[in-house]
DNA sequence: GGTCGAGTTCAAATTTTATTGAACTTTGCT
DNA sequence: AGCAAAGTTCAATAAAATTTGAACTCGACC
């Protein structure tokens, strides 16, 4: 009977509004856009799968962010795509697996970030090697192999968050 | 006797840079401003402690930004302050310690935000009590207990993290 | 009590990021 | 093959986040 939870919305019930809203907060802290957070937040809540046109009529999104959301969400495995209810379309449900669900985001969005950090490293090695400075190349050599430690335990701290949080 | 990474820089070694970089890139992961790896990126590649005019300096960033970004980064517990090099100006060097590093992030930037998380799940309750359709309650029921289960998860593997990248 | 430098605040400007929508490609049907 | 609906792409636009800078507060010193 209320609608309206932060701003205005089309034709969705509470329900739905305020478990989109919940994801959207979600997907927020980790660093995706918001039509992210609607489309895998209004799949979760309904029964049925929907398709792309049906996300676009009812989050009041565009066919561009649409596209673009379920693209993101299929690469981290957050989607099951259903065939044969319709030629046509294809329709998603919301994967509810909290271990595919978090093993994607992990191999999706933060794999590729420490691998970029670790080239970073290993130039910052490079660097430190050419330093003429005696006492300064042995403090920066000292700092480096800090930030060398603090990486490689990124690296193993991941299956061991996977396997938690895995069910 | 090299310059410019990405982007022009000021008077900052090659090293510095290069390290800011990689904090920069970092900090963007974790959802933080720039400025802010900058700045403890510099804290962080420098023997001397810095007072905020010279990371103004050196940075070529605002007082506004050094100022916002050292009170986020005081306040997640990554600086060290020194006194009494100077009178007037307060000193700080980069905190050092994973432990303390992590343990102030989770603190200051994931824990607001299950708590949040956690209230709107409150909400979320009363509203599915009040869903007239039997079918449908019982199904949002569900879909709400996953959510508390996921919830729950994420806060028990907290510690979890934190003991494990402490040192 | 007046002045000076350090540090803070916040509205405005800038930069970055996400969204839109129209043109395009692909797919599946007849 | 020809058509129509589904889905993608991407330049333009809108929205959100960050940075700036000028005005302010605070405290120490004379």
């Amino acid at each position: 009977m209320s609608e309206a939870v932060t701003d205005s919305n089309p034709g969705l019930t509470e329900m739905e509004s305020r478990t989109i809203s919940y994801f959207c907060d979600g997907v927020k802290v980790l660093g995706l856009p918001r039509s992210v957070g609607e489309i895998y937040g209004l799949l979760f809540v309904s029964r049925e799968p929907l398709s792309m046109a049906d996300l676009v009529e009812k989050l009041g999104i565009s066919k561009g962010s649409a596209s673009q959301g379920l693209r993101l969400l299929r690469a981290l495995g957050a989607l099951n795509e259903v065939k044969g209810i319709d030629e046509r379309r294809t329709y998603f449900k919301a994967n509810m697996s909290l271990k595919r669900l978090v093993g994607g985001f992990i191999r999706g969005q933060i794999r590729p970030h420490l691998r970029s950090g670790e080239e970073k490293l290993d130039q910052l090695h490079m660097i430190v090697e050419e330093v003429e400075d005696e006492e300064s190349r042995k403090f920066y050599q000292e700092r480096l192999d800090k930030l060398e430690r603090w990486s490689k335990r990124g690296q193993m701290v991941l299956p061991l968050l996977q396997r938690f949080l895995g069910e």
